[in-house]
DNA sequence: GCCGTTGATGACAGCGACTGACATCACTCA
DNA sequence: TGAGTGATGTCAGTCGCTGTCATCAACGGC
């Protein structure tokens, strides 16, 4: 991230990053399969914590509430990189092959909480749906906070949960 | 295509494309941005054949049916290709770095809809929503109809549009 | 305390995607 | 006819990424 911000991403080769961390280029293409993978490493810590308050949300939670538990569970996570967030967003900003890889990744995670709701019971048109609206608002909220001064996560998800309500309760 | 169904898509270098192509490998990367490209080049004609259909959709429309006629004016582009669709699709499955791209694809499809509701005067929650919706059709017509024998892509996204109607309507 | 195993790292060579710079050549239009 | 323009070829070079082998520390059984 440093010889990100320092230099450019694309100015950046990853010998400057292997040699500033301290190893080899081979090594860090062992801990990371592609040069754009060190942007998104935290992604799947993400989305395990996020299967994991899924399932542990209550058996009688709606679809859309346990995923909105699971969201929520996450949302402190943000708040203490706030500043490492946005520079990072910038970075990716500037790349679309960046935004191929966060769109990819935001895809899994979909993916991954759709599994998560048919463990709980849900079938299947229902925890796809219930999923992709679940990332949609985190897409959401993610976009509004990175841009926010104050970096209250929780609070922002919960805004934007009660407009996907407004929205739906609207189009009836 | 053929190199790529002859000896598979890692398999083939730049250069035997370019040599097949009977040119030069500088001049391949002229045509095309990237590698991947060869295979998403026609996603432009259809990104653009779709915008000018919703354009010519009946100005009192709502959003989500002048969506359904612009994909639906798309169709037929389709069936003739079936056989090349799938072996293409093939290809892609294979490969998570195509796969990615056919993502930022679709999602750069779904921005231009949304974009050609709001200059129909469909304002922004609402264009997006459509377009992603409309998107979310499209998605699972392709799939179902490239996995079918007769390759009929009108009747199969005439089914899907029926079926996101019957899940709406069971949603209420 | 010795040794075989395992896992992480370094060193090195090599391929292939992609780019910049310059030359060439056909085509167009005043 | 000649200047200008756009597409292509040529060449050299950078960098992402991989296979392979050697090294070395940590661990566990004997």
């Amino acid at each position: 991230m440093d010889l990100f911000i320092e230099q450019g991403y694309d100015q950046t080769t990853v010998a400057e990053i292997a040699e500033r961390a301290g190893l080899t280029e081979r090594t860090f293409f062992r801990h990371f399969s592609d040069k754009r993978e060190v942007l998104f490493q935290g992604g799947e810590l993400l989305q395990a914590a996020m299967v994991e308050a899924l399932a542990a949300a209550p058996p009688d939670a709606t679809p859309l509430s346990a995923i909105h538990e699971a969201l929520a569970a996450v949302a402190g996570i943000f708040d203490e990189r706030h500043d490492r967030a946005r520079l990072r967003q910038g970075i990716i900003d500037a790349h679309p092959e960046l935004q191929e890889r966060e769109g990819a990744k935001m895809a899994k995670i979909a993916t991954a909480l759709a599994e998560g709701l048919r463990a709980r019971g849900v079938t299947d048109p229902d925890a796809r749906l219930a999923a992709d609206a679940g990332i949609a608002v985190f897409r959401s909220a993610f976009a509004k906070w990175v841009r926010s001064e104050t970096g209250d996560m929780s609070g922002t998800m919960e805004g934007c949960f009660v407009a996907l309500e407004k929205l739906v309760e609207a189009g009836r």
